[in-house]
DNA sequence: ATCCAGGTCGGTC
DNA sequence: GACCGACATGGA
């Protein structure tokens, strides 16, 4: 099937369609985990992985074009995963059977850490622009108009003014000083997925712009830190409504009741609570803006 | 118009 | 420790 894209051939060749009954190409690559995809005629996402420019669909059960299994995690055997969740635990069942087949990608860990230093008060639409920005003039060329996420050493070269224009705000700083701390070599991201968990929350909080949320965003984004949970605005919200009803709790007694509740997956759980929480409908927002 | 967005940080009490 | 405002910008 010689597919092709505003006239330019794609990837080839493609290859073997793939069946994989639990997993949800959709959900997993537009829960908000990721900020590079995007969904184009015919149901393909297209989006850029590394250096290659990727394209993917499902179509039921069966996955067509570029599917890169480590990448989609699809080694990880959903029940297990879903095992471990306490039992118990209505909301959660609930969310997971609601979208059930979304997985936790396997991110790289500049992208990862870079996107979410400038995710900081913004909306995933707005973040979204501002990583497709930074790759479109700082990122090395692909093909059909693809490009890939700069890398550390190119970030660390650039002014505040060329991050600042690509609409970071007071974020530029941030992202520009934790580039300059692993590109000198006073952070190295690389051993985080060895290191015992409390021991990488602490290397990635000495990043600027980096506190509790972004850390575990990246270590269980890029680092397969299948514990971390991020709690952000919209898990709050989740769990306030979800386990403590009319009561009043702080987002530390928030933070302690995820970390001990949901196990060892639970930022899987907290992807499939995040995920729900966006979509339905019952927040102060009611529609998903991306 | 006004509020809020996948927060973090440095200042208060 | 918990609480508070500043920090930039744009979408709803």
């Amino acid at each position: 099937m010689p597919e092709r894209i505003n006239g330019s051939e794609w990837r080839t060749p493609l290859r073997t369609p793939v069946r994989h009954p639990d997993f949800d190409l959709a959900a997993t690559l537009e829960c908000g985990q990721a900020f590079r995809w995007q969904r184009g005629p015919g149901g393909w996402f297209t989006g850029v992985v590394g250096k290659r420019a990727l394209r993917v669909r499902q179509v039921g059960d069966t996955l067509e074009g570029d599917v890169d299994s480590h990448y989609f995690a699809l080694d990880i055997a959903l029940r297990d995963v879903v095992a471990t969740f306490p039992v118990d635990d209505e909301p959660l069942r609930v969310a997971v059977q609601k979208h059930w087949g979304l997985r936790v990608l396997r991110q790289e860990s500049w992208e990862t850490l870079a996107s979410f230093i400038a995710s900081s008060t913004k909306q995933i639409v707005q973040i979204r622009q501002i990583v497709a920005e930074l790759s479109r003039r700082f990122g090395e060329p692909l093909r059909d108009g693809y490009h890939a996420f700069p890398l550390v050493a190119d970030i660390a070269r650039l002014s505040h003014k060329e991050l600042w224009d690509c609409k970071l705000g007071f974020r530029a700083k941030n992202l520009l000083a934790a580039a300059r701390m692993i590109d000198g070599g006073k952070v190295d991201l690389r051993p985080l997925p060895a290191m015992e968990y409390e021991r990488a929350v602490e290397e990635l909080l000495k990043l600027p712009g980096v506190g509790e949320k972004i850390a575990n965003c990246v270590l269980l984004f890029s680092c397969g830190f299948e514990q971390a949970f991020p709690v952000d605005v919209w898990i709050e919200r989740a769990l306030r409504r979800l386990y403590f009803p009319r009561r009043k709790v702080t987002a530390r007694q928030l933070r302690d009741f995820a970390r001990g509740h949901f196990g060892p997956y639970a930022g899987w759980a907290q992807q499939y609570l995040f995920f729900n929480e966006r979509t339905s409908g019952r927040g102060k927002r009611s529609s998903v803006c991306a």
